[in-house]
DNA sequence: CTTTTCCGCCGAATAATCTTCGGCAAGATT
DNA sequence: AATCTTGCCGAAGATTATTCGGCGGAAAAG
């Protein structure tokens, strides 16, 4: 055919989501143990048709994993809470990175705002957490912390597909 | 044999998880698209044994469910925050639980401290979480929020099964 | 307005995995 | 010591994942 040596990286766009890769996304994050012949049902595709793109998905980070979530209580950390930590200069030191170490701390974020950085724990009792935060303040430059303990979980879920578009107008009251 | 019409509830108790369960969730947690022959592999059971135990242990609860994590920025919402929401006697009005049904919220927790509850979101951009924070002020009872925005994340995992137990020793600096 | 190219879907076929089913062995119970 | 229970294994069948060729439809080229 042609002998044209260009080549031009060819990189596909990120490709915008379509609305078969919304339901899909939407569907996989409720409940990724479904087969690819009930996705197909639910999106309206073939089951090799979704199969192509969850791979295409999975390949272009737009999911990111997939997770089997525990129970928090049964594996033995009844405890969550939120950490706020106050650190000197810049929060991101290679010291306080070592606190992800533990398996207790889930999250670890930096923020704006009067924290400089925001943890997600959850611990076996309190004395874990004593413990834990006695590592952070050991950090140098943390300056003080401040904890919410977390009494009732009312809504725990990963990142919806979906997106609120006509953000004025709220779903309330209609139900 | 015995003709004792006796129907105690027989209820087994929950079983606490062995070192098989234990190494099975965290490889879950990890990453749960892999087949039970490759986890038995990993834990020294036959799949067959890993595939019952599994069983058990979703239907137990241990393991919550199964799904995939979606990347934030990939389906729009690259604006994560946390809400602190302070509310007049008790946080869970009903109507501040319908605020849940935004897909832009992940996370609602009645905490012990400053704030009555925190909330973790995900949003479009500020616009959208302006709009939230109205909906959030619009509730009767809230007398104000705080929001911190996560300016990086470096670390989102799930549940961990492992739990720290020698606490006032740690991992550091070994490593 | 055609022709060409590319992309993504479908249906069928194969490969792999899941799931079920006896049978067996070890520990607990009687 | 006999019995019961529990949980494992290997094998077999059912279901699913994965690959493949071919077929449009839309966009780009002519």
């Amino acid at each position: 055919m042609e002998n044209t040596e260009d080549i031009r990286p060819k990189r596909r766009e990120p490709a915008a989501l379509d609305a078969f890769d919304r339901k899909i996304l939407a569907a996989l994050a409720a409940d990724a143990d479904q087969s690819y012949a009930a996705l197909g049902e639910k999106v309206g595709l073939s089951p090799p048709a979704v199969h192509e793109r969850v791979r295409r998905l999975k390949r272009s980070g737009v999911i990111r994993d997939v997770v089997a979530r525990l129970d928090g209580t049964s594996v033995g950390k009844p405890l969550t809470a939120f950490m706020h930590v106050e650190a000197a200069g810049w929060g991101k030191s290679e010291r306080l990175m070592q606190i992800a170490r533990f398996p207790e701390v889930e999250e670890m974020h930096s923020v704006a705002g009067d924290a400089s950085m925001i943890l997600k724990v959850r611990m076996e009792n309190p004395q874990a957490l004593e413990f834990l935060l006695g590592q952070i303040h050991a950090v140098p430059g943390v300056h003080g912390t401040k904890s919410y303990i977390a009494l009732s979980t009312y809504l725990d879920r990963p990142v919806q597909a979906d997106v609120t578009v006509g953000w004025p107008a709220v779903p309330f009251s209609s139900e």
